[in-house]
DNA sequence: CTGCATCCGGGCCGATACTG
DNA sequence: CAGTATCGGCCCGGATGCAG
């Protein structure tokens, strides 16, 4: 095998772990891939900026590593081992929410990118949940946020008959799910509701 | 100031935490900084294979992220912020464990870093946690395992009357204290034990 | 001696062109 | 669609210099 990649050669849990996932590009890949399988090209639009040689290089790199691996139909999936690292994207997503500011002209957005915010802001199963499902419309393809059975989910693709559609900049959308702003702030600052806001309130507690 | 850092201009929480802790070496200073402020020398120890010149930048950049900060007497500290990395720096260091084999040669070695995993094994407080004091020997500086008032902590320095003498090589000493091992075993990898090493059972449930 | 700065060779990154 | 080939430039790593 190749050690292309520069090790730090420590032995230390955090530095072996950065062997893997240090280089550029490497946790953003999985970002994709913990939405599911995707294809080269789904990664290739989900990963503005990436360059096509560095795509297909980081793919082989995590496939020797054990982190990636192709399906029966060509697409590349996460192993065990690369869905462990969803705690560690999740934890790097909230260390660095705070220091999110409103979204600016250069900043690329891709829909799919919501799911792990939102998905952190509902975590595990909460049987008070309302049943409720909401159309979210930031750019690009729409998401399904659809509460059932205690359980949140995060979809790609628009809802049969959403309670709610909310439609606007991402951070604006965030901001009203987490409740950090109200349904009359949302508006002001860019979004449009159609259906009843207020059933958010009962989605998450104040 | 000088973005000179290459950002992944995505407006995403995992690509902006990535735009500050991404580059190589920043999380290994943030693991040296957790444990309290540091000179640059020491740094610079505590970093085998870093180059003088990247450690400095890195600082630099660091300081100018807000991660950083300088004490009055010069030493490096992390800031609040800084400090809100622990949690990132314990997610890839847990997801990494499974995959780290036994210490080989060309590794390099420093004994501050069992802190952090010797820490996640015994986290927050346990009044169920016997009073106990390790001395821990596994190359450079002894380090001491305190059990007091239910919560454990590591530093560095000797124990001036430790109830238990570990000294061998760390894979062993954490395999031991995470009871992965027994006592037997342990010797049999190379540890040597001062003291009654059936305290540790009380230590740590199996 | 500590705490960096400078210099240099090689490799990685990023953009574009190209191919089965 | 799914990559491969190529090339300029920047970053990384190692050695060395040097100021307080």
């Amino acid at each position: 095998m190749l050690a292309l990649v520069k090790s730090y050669g420590q032995y230390c849990g955090l530095a072996r772990g950065l062997d893997l996932i240090g280089e550029r590009w490497v946790l953003l890949i999985v970002r994709e891939l913990l939405n599911g399988p995707r294809r080269y090209g789904e990664l290739a639009d989900g990963l503005p900026g990436i360059a096509t040689n560095l795509l297909a290089e980081r793919l082989r790199t995590m496939q020797a590593n054990g982190l990636v691996e192709r399906t029966d139909d060509d697409r590349y999936q996460l192993t065990a081992l690369g869905q462990g690292l969803r705690d560690v994207v999740f934890a790097i997503g909230r260390w660095a929410y705070p220091l999110m500011g409103p979204i600016s002209e250069g900043d690329a957005f891709r829909s799919q990118w919501i799911v792990h915010p939102v998905s952190a802001l509902f975590p595990g199963v909460d049987p008070s949940r309302p049943e409720l499902t909401i159309e979210v419309r930031c750019g690009g393809e729409p998401m399904t946020v659809r509460s059932a059975a205690g359980r949140v989910t995060v979809q790609e693709g628009q809802a049969a008959a959403p309670d709610l559609v909310l439609t606007g900049p991402p951070d604006v959308v965030i901001a009203l799910l987490a409740r950090r702003i109200d349904a009359p702030d949302a508006k002001a600052r860019g979004l449009a509701v159609t259906g009843d806001a207020r059933a958010l309130r009962r989605l998450r507690p104040a």
